[in-house]
DNA sequence: GATGAATGAGGGTTCATTCAT
DNA sequence: TATGAATGAACCCTCATTCAT
């Protein structure tokens, strides 16, 4: 697995500044992220993050490609047992699912960044990302030729299935950690408030999984 | 129309500091926008912006009001016509559309309010957030009370079509005015990189409605 | 009276901005006090304080005279009529008593002023204090000569009385206006305290004198 | 000696930031003073100021601290070895006297503290003026018990001494330091500023200090 | 490998002052 | 006479980065 080994291969020390500043970035993005405070929650001196990475946009490229990376290496890994399209791609999407619940910090790290379009995104987050997209184009492809998927872009395809996820991802993260925001809701509309409540507790994931099938595949 | 008789009712110096507020936000976030820029942008003394909306907070919140307002009166103005459950929810999306359409702002702007998870989102957007998801609300209850939805998680079904819309927004965006961007998939994968852009290029916004809707209605 | 008659021939406005000032600049000095401020509290717009006075610089020489004026002209006026040194020597200080009980902001301008070692005194401003000290000069030279004063230094002397009698007018007012302060002590010694208090409440300015003159008369 | 020791503890940027910044703050107050004079006048950079220290507000509660502190140890130290009232007060006074003498300074910090109220000393300080004010008390009161005083509030009998003490310190750094004020003097008046300078270079504490206690003491 | 100290270059905000009306 | 709007010049403070140890 992508992320354990890498996490074995790499010192105590990487392991601890590259953990904190994975978890500041998702919190409030490159610009709001202070270098103070990456070291400062891993508990090493802020001269020491300069030493074993470099500087602020090193790092940010560090821990955005443990992400994607990793995203990658699963998607490959469990599309490629599955046997017809429909399958796969139901494994894609799963693929997807699975990494995005074992990286918190995935969702809002990939919200900025397509948010501030790619503008410092380096080579090799961009590789990762191509990996990805090239695996749904193949399938998507195999599936149109099978007849088992109704015509579509399959640029929208991609984003009918990450679009919701990541968004409800973000938003189920926000009710659970920001007692503010959802204050805010429950001071303006209790009952809309409680039923929102529920909706976030019921697994989004699934439900997005089974309504974006619905709306591609065939019959 | 909210957007223009706000425009009227406001000075032409506001008007140019908004706008060109509008712009940096969406940009590069709150936190990376330098009033200094924005400033500039507008053609008015930083001072200025003190002067007669506050510090950068108070800019932001205006930014972000004048947006969500404006899509939550034209929701509110396109569903009122309309008849049935089926209709309305079309009508819905189909204003959600047009104001993403009107201010090329909104998405970027939204996706990074969503990954901070609203932290900073002041009353008033939150009442806008709330009228407009009300109004789904209302139309999907119905809609199940009538049977002509499936049986769907609310707020679930709204992201089912915001998700990809956003999303969409952004990546047509960015493939438009980032050249660096897509000159780095051109370099990695010339094939896909052609493949993307004749997808971006064919209007996401009406496969987008088809294919929620298709995920959404029953039949 | 210098002061009437001053302010009867000034515009409503000028006294307005005058008396706002004079309070703002007693309360933080001529670098903390904020010519916004002085306006608000005049009931002015800030440009009218332009249009009247001039800058800041020649706001607080304004202010100043005012209140040195007044005090020059109460002393004279006191003193005349008073026969022998030592009893001009107690009208003197009566005079600068009343002065300083009817112009509250008298004692911390004057503080200010001698702490920042009257580097912006204008020259009205010289001129009134150096009337003041003439004065007692001439009183204590009277004094010496007919034997009823003991030798002493006649600038000591002035401070015998003018420094008890400045700081206590602030320790005064600042143990009735400042709660903040008093709670402070309150909350280190109860007792000590409540005897400060007690003392503040009794009546300093005469204790005052009784002392100055039991240490400059003979006998 | 408290200043020394205090001194050989601290590193040499931070005493020559202190050193500097009281300086300042004794030159033009608190909201006259600017951070960058300082770093300036120290030879450090402004961020040094802030990473040894913090804020402008935490620099003046050092500055007045130092300065208080070595007051409080000074007197105390004074006032121990002394036998009788009488004797302990006047080497309370000159203690005093003292570290007026050592600490240029603290005459003009005193000013502007008590003019403004002491509107945000810190506990710290107020501790160190607790503790002198509670030394003279207990004084006074023997005083008072063994019939050497006259009967006095001892607030005044404070106020006697430090009043004169500190308008002369001041008045006499800005005769010796400030030219231009000495200037306009002697242009309003020749003979008066002759005597004026003359009084001046005479040693004005002991003149002080033996009007004071002339004005305590009984007999 | 790790850190405390130091700093240059801004970043947001304030403020005295001016000016057209 | 009076004012709302606008601004240049600071001012306080922060932050990414470097360096001697």
């Amino acid at each position: 697995m992508y992320t354990r080994a890498l996490k074995d291969k790499r010192s105590e020390t990487m392991n601890r500044i590259i953990e904190a500043a994975t978890a500041v970035f998702a919190d409030v993005g490159y610009s709001g992220a202070r270098v103070d405070e990456i070291a400062k929650k891993a508990g090493v001196n802020k001269a020491t993050i300069y030493y074993h990475i470099g500087d602020k946009e090193a790092l940010y490229a560090q821990v955005l490609h443990d992400v994607t990376g990793d995203a990658a290496d699963r998607i490959e890994e469990n599309v490629e047992g599955a046997k017809g399209p429909a399958e796969k791609l139901k494994r894609y999407f799963e693929a997807i699912v699975e990494t995005v619940d074992e990286h918190p910090s995935l969702a809002p790290l990939m919200m900025r960044e397509v948010a501030s379009g790619g503008q410092n995104v380096p080579v090799v987050i961009a590789q990762d990302l191509m990996r990805i997209y090239a695996m749904l184009l193949q399938i998507l492809e195999a599936g149109a030729r099978e007849g088992v998927f109704i015509p579509a872009n399959t640029l929208v395809a991609h984003l009918m299935f990450l679009g919701p996820l990541i968004f409800y991802k973000n938003v189920e993260a926000t009710w659970k950690n920001n007692q503010t925001f959802a204050d805010l809701f429950a001071r303006l509309d209790e009952e809309i408030y409680q039923g929102m409540g529920a909706e976030i507790a019921a697994s989004g994931s699934e439900e997005i999984l089974r309504l974006t099938l619905r709306a591609l595949l065939k019959g």
